[in-house]
DNA sequence: ATAATTGCAAACACTTTGCACCTGT
DNA sequence: ACAGGTGCAAAGTGTTTGCAATTAT
């Protein structure tokens, strides 16, 4: 990461662009012009920096990733949406109390940048029920 | 699923036996006697059915099982601790409060199945400090 | 009896790595 | 100039699948 190319760039790019959604490492290979092995390699960069995040997939499936905003480590947490992929961000405030209540009545000390809320968004909740035995996942 | 098997028997009793932590496929296979399809295709099983909870690892790593005694789809929530490993289940008056406070103040319908969240136990906060990108993730 | 399950080995899919070449500073 | 990045192809893992033999009902 000490260099800046156009291939992280045109990466990181992408994935501003495309804010709501997730990419395999695959498809990010297609739509940019980078190696597949420079794609893993930026993507796992940049997951690191915190400015994507990762989510696996269920089984066997690839790995998913997605822009998030927020390179600083700064507290908050994030709820994706199983069906339509959006990734919302939750304000300081409430994820505190979460925190609170966690710690306080269960001694159990949550890591927010760890954890992904899994449900749907207020678009989502009350139309599509998705079902399978899908299992999600972030760092 | 239609039939009862030694294997599948042995599998699960390993799991009960050994609630309190998680086992790769691999590991399973060494430990009880079944080939490693079988392995596979019983935890795919019982991850299904809701006696097992999958985790997957961070990057290339291989997923893990372990047991969970809700059978049943019953209300409750999943705290996994980042470093014991221990799996700690929420009593439904506090995830219903959660819940509530999701569902109310951002219109999130949260999905407690699919839904782990990440930190220490009460033994293990305070102690180490798992460093690393690592990343979960449940069924 | 017969339908499901097992187990092996081969097939797959995703990700990582070695190494020579290219690029950013 | 030279540390760092890229890309190819090869090597790894982890997981799934085809199919004949085995087992539960």
């Amino acid at each position: 990461m000490t260099y800046r190319t156009k291939q992280r760039d045109e990466i990181l790019r992408f994935f501003q662009d495309h804010a709501d959604e997730c990419y395999t490492a695959r498809e990010v290979g297609r739509l940019v012009s980078a190696g597949e092995a420079t794609v893993f390699r930026t993507l796992t960069a940049l997951t690191e920096s915190g400015l994507l995040k990762r989510f696996s997939s269920g089984r066997g499936g690839s790995a998913t990733y997605q822009f998030t905003e927020c390179a600083s480590p700064g507290e908050h947490i994030h709820l994706k949406c199983e069906n339509c992929g959006a990734l919302l961000h939750l304000d300081c405030a409430f994820m505190e109390e979460i925190s609170r209540h966690f710690r306080e009545e269960h001694g159990f000390e949550m890591d927010s940048r760890q954890t992904v809320i899994y449900g749907l968004c207020g678009n989502c909740a009350g139309k599509k029920k998705p079902g399978g035995t899908g299992e999600g996942s972030a760092s």
